[in-house]
DNA sequence: AACATGTACAACCGCCTCATT
DNA sequence: CAATGAGGCGGTTGTACATGT
């Protein structure tokens, strides 16, 4: 073919529109309608290329434009239409009344395509990134985690509760973990970085044992929600001084992390908190005394205490380290 | 206040498709 | 069937504005 671009025609003007421009072009259209956008510009007294006519009346001077922040509901549905059909900026704009392709396509560029990558999700293909780029992505997941402000490419939602910002949080560590196990040789200088507490003579599969632990804690800790935390420490904190009597479950299996502990307090009746990581839900929930078992129950005291007094000397001693695990925690 | 850096978005460029000749 | 022209699309750039130092 190799046909010039109709814009280095001489003399042609460029760059930004002045408004006497924007009014010609509308008067114009409004008067003859679109027709043949080459012959346009003479026609309507521009000194412009039919291209640049085009395009300055279709991604700005049309009146049906709509104008100002893309809502939830339009970032929703430009995931998931790009999930499906890729940069075909025209075909999701026609799904998007008011919005042309070029203000799409800004969007995603400069605002959604960021976002993605920050939380460690390919913007192109919409699945987590499991690469070692993700490691460079940490500092900016942990703010985005701290924000609370994103998506999960699960609910397809761009708009966070504040509590999402956990599951961001277990993302983080899960890919971490991924990151770190997926070598079958793994690289000791590597797996010290992330547990710098772990003593020197400690061999490769100790050391990844000990990260598969950490991070175990850290995903429990995102999982259980502040009020129960509180609700936990206060009562250990009552019961210290003497204040109510405890009673708990059987201690959890070591294996699954997951446990269940009933405390009764004379003047506030019985809770009980469930934490499971294997569903990763967390639950509340009160039940009456009569429902519990006196056999199954024996003095929640000190285990509450010997909790965060383990919890305490692991945020100083083991996760107090330069890499963040703390800035994770918090 | 001045400068550097980052961000948003309008506009341009080059290529492709399709209708017409 | 090949050449040509017009419209359209996606990638990229330029610039104004915002924010940080």
């Amino acid at each position: 073919m190799g046909r010039p671009p109709c814009c280095d025609e001489f003399g042609l003007k460029k760059g930004p529109w002045t408004p006497e421009e924007d009014e010609k072009l509308k008067d114009f259209i409004g008067k003859h309608g679109q027709g043949n956008w080459r012959r346009l510009p003479k026609l309507a007294g521009l000194n412009r290329c039919g291209k640049s006519c085009r395009l300055r009346w279709t991604n700005y001077l049309r009146p049906d434009i709509k104008r100002g922040e893309f809502t939830d509901e339009e970032e929703k549905l430009i995931l998931e239409l790009h999930a499906v059909l890729g940069n075909k900026w025209s075909a999701i704009a026609t799904r998007l009344p008011g919005r042309t392709d070029n203000e799409i396509k800004n969007y995603w560029n400069t605002n959604m395509r960021k976002k993605l990558l920050q939380m460690g999700i390919d913007p192109v293909t919409h699945q987590p990134r499991t690469d070692l780029n993700l490691l460079a992505t940490m500092p900016g997941l942990l703010t985005v985690a701290n924000l609370g402000s994103l998506t999960t490419s699960l609910d397809n939602s761009l708009q966070l509760q504040a509590d999402d910002g956990h599951l961001i949080k277990l993302q983080l560590v899960q890919n971490l973990v991924q990151l770190l196990t997926c070598s079958a040789t793994p690289n000791l200088d590597l797996l010290r970085l992330f547990a710098p507490a772990a003593p020197r003579n400690h061999r490769p599969n100790d050391v990844l044992a000990l990260i598969r632990q950490l991070s175990s804690l850290v995903i429990l800790q995102s999982l259980m929600p502040t009020a129960a935390r509180e609700g936990l420490q206060h009562l250990a904190n009552s019961l210290s001084v003497g204040g109510g009597e405890a009673v708990a479950a059987a201690p959890p299996p070591a294996d699954d992390l997951s446990w269940k502990s009933t405390v009764k307090d004379q003047g506030c009746g019985t809770a009980t908190c469930v934490f499971a990581t294997s569903n990763s839900t967390a639950s509340l929930d009160s039940i009456s005394p009569e429902n519990m078992s006196r056999s199954e129950t024996t003095s929640l005291k000190g285990s509450i205490s010997t909790f965060f007094e383990d919890w305490d000397a692991l945020n100083l001693d083991v996760l107090d380290n330069d890499f963040g695990w703390k800035e994770i925690l918090e």
